[in-house]
DNA sequence: ATAATTCTTGAATCAATGTTCAAATATTGT
DNA sequence: ACAATATTTGAACATTGATTCAAGAATTAT
């Protein structure tokens, strides 16, 4: 008994994230938000109660929907070498997707926010140790099965991969050599074979 | 025949560095400046001319600075595999020094501006290339010494020891777990030794 | 149709931002 | 001492920020 809402919040928090990716929390204006979203001020503040809200809306559904992520949630069943590959390859070919290299929004948020508010600091740190878990998990069903050199702890391992993610999301701010990150990722993946 | 300044433009762009630092570019508030600078805004604004002239001061002032490029700028005569070794160390080990893992304005910027404001990131690119070059050159020397392997190029190794550090720039956002960034740095640098 | 309820709109609010400027102050040459 | 020049100061300014709210609009139950 009462008037319906006119947008999918959804919508507007994937909308929201574009423009917190390329201007960051604060750089973010929420005449921004109102402009890309086509939502006006009071109804983003009715639904979402404050910009920091609407932020962390965007950063919990930015793991939702990041390939990264959605690739690590079946870490207990796919085939390790080959799910960590794809994860590399994803993040450096397919750019349209969400996480891609350059346009990860836990990247940027960690770097803005990290160490300032505390709350979303904490969040973030968790969402950090989640993937190295499963990361682990799946460098430990690689070494397993073979196909991963045992020589380095899986938690090494996946500790040493997680950052070599980070670093690429920090270049690609301004690179878009694929070929480079080709190599990169490469170089990184052969850590998974020394023996000594 | 005049009034001097009554403060070193250099401390003041030193003290800035650790605002921009834990605040970004624009969390950084002219207000936070003269706090920690005691300096008023007018002079301020009457020795550098705004606000991001400021920030460009304290990139520049930070690069000067900072013990990585320091440690870098003899990539010519240094010896190679020590030296490389020399830049993981300081990062991680010498957290008082400019540039310490975690404190890197160069990667913050790098973050918040790359690809919005054009001069800041042609002028960033322009820094990473630089490290890049001399970490390419400190590899090569190590390859034609026998220290380094010479199975991937000296610019692919370059490069991937480059994300590293940025990686590790942006986990130490909340992370100061030595143990953890020693065993990171070990995996990394072990690539410099893969026959295969 | 009316009442009840919820959403939308956008002007208004208030705090905070970067920046400016006139007045006061300090220094040097004459 | 005085003129000339340069710096300091902090109040003032214009702009922009996030947020609020009263009025209007839409929906449902009765």
């Amino acid at each position: 008994m009462a008037r319906h809402r006119e947008f999918e919040p959804t919508e507007v928090i994937d909308k929201s994230i574009d423009v917190f990716l390329s201007k960051g929390y604060e750089g973010a204006a929420i005449r921004d938000l109102i402009k890309v979203t086509n939502v006006k001020s009071g109804s983003l503040y009715n639904s979402f109660g404050s910009k920091k809200q609407m932020f962390k809306n965007a950063l919990e559904r930015f793991v939702e929907v990041s390939q990264f992520n959605i690739t690590l949630a079946d870490a207990e069943t796919a085939p390790p070498r080959e799910t960590i590959e794809k994860l590399f390859f994803d993040l450096i070919e397919v750019t349209d997707k969400r996480g891609a290299v350059g346009k990860c929004l836990i990247s940027r948020a960690t770097m803005e926010v990290g160490g300032v508010d505390k709350e979303i600091t904490a969040w973030l740190q968790e969402v950090f140790e989640k993937s190295e878990r499963l990361l682990c998990r799946l460098i430990e069903r690689g070494q397993a099965a073979g196909e991963i050199s045992s020589f380095r702890s899986p938690k090494e391992l996946a500790q040493f991969l997680a950052i070599t993610v980070q670093g690429m999301q920090v270049m690609a701010r301004f690179e878009r050599d694929n070929k480079k990150f080709r190599a990169i990722a490469e170089t990184a993946l052969a850590a998974l074979d020394y023996e000594k």
